[in-house]
DNA sequence: AGGAAAACCTGCGTGC
DNA sequence: TGCACGCAGGTTTTCC
């Protein structure tokens, strides 16, 4: 899915276009997400404004009057802006007519994403409150993230990888960050020194951030509310590289498996 | 507890 | 051309 920087960049995208705007209609083609989309969800939104659209985690929070729209886009969600026009497609699963004649268009194929309705304080959520620190905050600091990777024996790349410990970080990034501290993502999270534990929060920081700047990632799915791709995936170190030349010493970027997913490292420059 | 693995899905590339 | 297999931006659930 979407990682951070793809979701944050879809916020980005739709937050002006919609806030301020009255949902006119829901229309729910397939509910069959992680979790079913709640079928009141005509009744509940029609007529409500948009009063805010923002991000916890990988998690887009369209804020109204009575509450909050929880959206997430799994591993091939998007969300686009589009006319009411454009033809619907295969995995448009969910649109919100907006007052201006717009529509904003859930597509998922895989069906891992989900929207769901709550009306308490975000943070309460049950998906939402229990998540570690937004990288990108002050929070996130070398302090914080040496009291969470104490006692921690599983390698590094799955430990950046808990959204308990902080959020955002997806298979793309931790793969990226790692390059950039120079860490071998396969070392025990213990036993990571204060040194490299400040140069992986650096590392974390800074890739999402170039990853933002540049759209986001596409793999296969991801485009913006726009329909447009990112462009970070022309400029990484280690993901999605195996056997290339690593950018900085030119030795074969290796991928092994952790986790079940893959990882790209240089086992010369990440030690 | 922490950690590993399975589960939820569809689509696409690869190899026979 | 068809088919089986493995893999894909995630996260919850289950089991040890």
């Amino acid at each position: 899915m979407p990682e951070l920087p793809e979701v944050e960049t879809t916020r980005r995208g739709i937050a002006d276009i919609l806030t301020g705007q009255a949902i006119e209609t829901v229309t729910v083609r397939d509910p069959r997400l992680r979790w079913p989309v709640p079928d009141h969800l005509q009744q509940t939104l029609q007529g409500q404004r948009v009063r805010s659209v923002e991000r916890r985690a990988k998690y887009l929070l369209i804020g109204f009057e009575h509450g909050t729209l929880i959206v997430h886009l799994g591993m091939s969600g998007t969300l686009r802006v589009v006319t009411a026009a454009r033809a619907v497609e295969k995995h448009d699963h969910v649109d919100l007519a907006l007052e201006d004649g717009r529509i904003l268009r859930y597509r998922d194929p895989r069906r891992f994403g989900c929207i769901l309705w709550h009306e308490q304080a975000t943070a309460t959520h049950p998906l939402l409150a229990s998540l570690g620190p937004e990288p990108l905050s002050d929070t996130f600091n070398a302090d914080y993230l040496k009291l969470q990777l104490a006692r921690r024996q599983a390698a590094i790349k799955l430990v950046i990888m808990d959204q308990h410990v902080v959020v955002g970080v997806g298979n793309i990034y931790a793969s990226e960050a790692l390059f950039r501290a120079r860490i071998d993502p396969q070392k025990p999270a213990a036993t990571l020194k204060k040194r490299e534990i400040t140069a992986l929060v650096d590392a974390i920081k800074a890739t999402l951030a170039d990853a933002i700047a540049a759209g986001g990632t596409t793999l296969r799915d991801y485009v913006d509310s726009s329909g447009n791709t990112g462009y970070f995936q022309l400029q990484t170190y280690a993901y999605g590289r195996a056997g290339e030349p690593c950018r900085v010493c030119n030795s074969p970027i290796v991928e092994i498996r952790q986790g079940q997913r893959a990882t790209f490292f240089c086992p010369n420059c990440q030690k």
